[in-house]
DNA sequence: TCTGGGGTCCTAGGACCC
DNA sequence: TCTGGGGTCCTAGGACCC
């Protein structure tokens, strides 16, 4: 099973979003609730009593809608200042018990656990329950020598009865027996395309990956699968992230609350996602190369009319401010777009990021992002994170056409005043 | 009535040049 | 006039994850 020196746990909390609605409200505790994507689009989180009716994840809210209104399930729109919140509470009870802590994401964390003296089952508890003390939120912990091992434990960890939310993978023969236990797609990092590939070949089951040859797995599926295939044996290919991890492209992109054809309303979506992404690269300290704006129509209205309009461009030197990127992305807009069509969805990139330690300025153009528009976007950025996204440039006009839907979002309760819960004594 | 998420990384293949 | 090799750079699209 490889080097057994190092020991990586993975903490999942189970069924994160709905979870956390859970906590606010007892009144609906083991009762069938789901929970909503941006848009309301899809449904991205339910809790055991509504999978049991049949419930699927990431499939489209308005197709399942009969079944949610025939079962009576309590519908939620995602409310992420309120998950967030819940979130950074939890990852500080893991910072407390453990000195290295990825946060991988808003509802899962590797830790290195390699110098926990006492024994890891014992530690996977203490983990566990201190999350569910102070936070009411049920987590899965899974430890194991690789990521790809603990990502495996942890699904144990919350199938095995037995198990009871904690999957200690440190022999060979519990090596053996889960992985084949775990059929192909549950791997980490095998999706549909890979595993329907994989099958083909005959290989159903993650024992009988973990024997492929490295050069067969990389021919089959790249560096990605070849680094699967090593992490199977015990053998680290995937690096534990510590800090903030520094993106090499920032994404933000959205769908709109309905359906567009006005330029303006879509230009004012796309300055907001370059403040977004703005926001992402400073957070790192980071500076792009170059943007990449896109529009799209509705793929699933009529593939023959679909389209997707884009276009890249790169600055003179690499940038971070969003006045200056947001100018030039709107000006774009004004390029790809084409007249007479609804748009359902908008999204910009920053790409060729680099370090803002890295690069030297240009000797011959004066700088674009000069200190003066740097410091204004700074303190707007400041200000935004301590009240939320109150102050925008004057470009971002307030359109609800464009805003996404959220009809069933719940109360603020952690991060509002007006919305704190209050306690009645009598 | 209509309705279908968002983000990241990797790479095959196109465009261009010698 | 048409065709040819090989290298580099770039990007759209693929695949995956939550």
């Amino acid at each position: 099973m490889g080097d057994e020196q190092t020991m990586i746990a993975l903490c999942d909390m189970e069924t994160f979003y709905s979870s956390v609605e859970l906590i606010f409200r007892p009144d609906i505790i083991n009762r069938r609730v789901v929970v909503l994507s941006n848009n309301d689009g899809c449904i991205v989180a339910c809790t055991k009593e509504a999978k049991a009716i049949g419930i699927q994840k990431f499939a489209p809210y308005f197709k399942q809608k009969e079944i949610i209104e025939r079962n009576d399930v309590t519908v939620f729109s995602s409310n992420y200042a309120l998950y967030g919140a819940v979130s950074m509470r939890i990852m500080n009870i893991l910072s407390e018990e453990a000195q290295i802590v990825e946060i991988y994401s808003i509802d899962e964390a590797f830790i290195d656990v390699s110098d926990i003296s006492s024994c890891l089952t014992q530690f996977g508890h203490k983990l566990k329950d201190r999350v569910w003390r102070e936070q009411k939120i049920p987590m899965g912990v899974g430890i194991a020598p690789t990521k790809t091992l603990a990502k495996m434990a942890n699904k144990a960890s919350k199938h095995y009865k037995k198990a009871n939310g904690v999957f200690v993978l440190n022999n060979n023969a519990k090596w053996q027996w889960l992985c084949e236990k775990t059929a192909i797609a549950d791997v980490w990092g095998i999706g549909p395309r890979l595993s329907a590939r994989l099958e083909k070949e005959g290989i159903t089951n993650a024992a009988q990956l973990a024997n492929m040859e490295i050069t067969q797995s990389r021919r089959i599926g790249g560096v990605l699968l070849s680094r699967t295939v090593s992490e199977l044996n015990g053998i680290k290919a995937i690096t534990l992230n510590t800090g903030s991890t520094d993106r090499q492209q920032i994404i933000s992109s959205r769908s709109f609350g309905e359906k567009l054809n006005c330029i303006s309303t879509i230009k004012a979506a796309i300055s907001t996602h370059v403040f977004q992404a703005c926001r992402k690269l400073q957070r790192q300290n980071g500076v792009a190369r170059s943007i990449r704006v896109w529009i799209e129509t509705s793929a699933h209205d009529n593939f023959q009319t679909y389209i997707c309009p884009a276009s890249s461009w790169a600055f003179d030197e690499p940038v971070s401010d969003q006045f200056l990127i947001s100018s030039i992305a709107v000006k774009m807009i004004d390029q790809i777009f084409v007249p007479n069509r609804y748009y359902t969805k908008a999204g910009i990139s920053l790409t060729e990021i680099s370090s803002r330690a890295n690069w030297q300025e240009n000797l011959f153009t004066k700088s674009e992002s000069s200190r003066e528009t740097q410091d204004i976007s700074k303190i707007i950025n400041q200000i935004n994170r301590k009240y939320g996204g109150s102050i925008v440039k004057p470009a971002r006009q307030i359109c609800s056409k464009w805003e996404m839907r959220r009809d069933l979002i719940s109360p603020n309760y952690l991060t509002k005043w007006s919305d704190i819960p209050s306690v009645k004594c009598t």
